[in-house]
DNA sequence: TGCAAATATATGTACATACATTTAATATCC
DNA sequence: GGATATTAAATGTATGTACATATATTTGCA
């Protein structure tokens, strides 16, 4: 649906008012779809990113700092959602021997397990990206990293 | 910055991986730019969004029920930001006199200076989507139009 | 008329975000 | 070696989000 009905709104001011105003809702969009799909594993969309990033470090563990640098939203509390990931046993967290400011942090077995079911599903499951050909979801990646510059 | 660098990450599954992180990651970066850009103006973003909503309806009133509907983010919960510019003396909210379950809300002399200044801050902030020519502003956001089909 | 259903908003709870502050451990410099 | 600075994580507070529930008002129909 174009974004003028979606939002109910009379005509922008230009195209990049629209862009803007585009990119917004449908990150938005994009978030909600995810979110209720990772509802039914019992986890939100930030601790399954913290999960994703454990398990790449795997078996090697992370502290809460290489969380942060690692996530999509840098300025979230890793500390907090460790916490919620630690109270469903997903991850394990011991201070760290070499560093005991640090904590290292790691992907438990029942972590890795629920990653693979994780997979499975995702792979069922058509976001909207899916509705893009190739050619245009690299053209949208390319048009994103311009708006960064 | 290309997307890969930005988030340290090895090369993603396909285009459409690429692209979707991409518009995650973008969208939180603008959310951020201008959150920062709005708390000059002692505002969160919701908040700025209510605010425009209500100098639309101006003079007339909106309903808490209006606002969730013209919000960009359908699911938030309107009567407590409204409960937050109220405070500041934004708005005004007094119950309607003629459905008397309704709470008739207009934007305050007070609210509409401040977006006067607002709207001249933002002529001078440069926000990403400028780096777009305005015939890629429109094609990004015939892109977003398909993802949400 | 009176009672159930629908509507409009507010409130409660759990979680996440943003940012400042605190606590503890380590590094640095004299 | 000991005071000070830096670093790593946790905590506090205010705000927003998501979803369920509560409260009050109006509507509609038997």
């Amino acid at each position: 649906m174009k974004i003028e009905d979606e939002i109910k709104q009379a005509a922008f001011r230009n195209d990049h008012q629209k862009a803007h105003v585009n990119l917004i809702f449908t990150a938005n969009w994009l978030q909600q779809q995810q979110s209720g799909f990772f509802k039914q594993f019992g986890l939100t969309l930030p601790q399954f990113n913290i999960l994703r990033i454990l398990r790449g470090q795997h078996p090697k563990p992370a502290t809460v700092n290489l969380l942060i640098e690692r996530m999509l939203d840098k300025t979230s509390n890793a500390s907090r959602i460790v916490d919620k990931l630690e109270a469903k046993e997903l991850v394990t967290r011991c201070v760290c021997p070499s560093n005991r400011r640090a904590v290292d942090i790691r992907i438990s077995d029942a972590g890795l397990e629920l990653l693979v079911r994780l997979d499975a599903a995702m792979d069922d499951q058509r976001f909207g990206v899916q509705n893009l050909a190739p050619a245009e979801a690299a053209q949208l990646s390319s048009l994103l990293d311009k708006i960064r510059d």
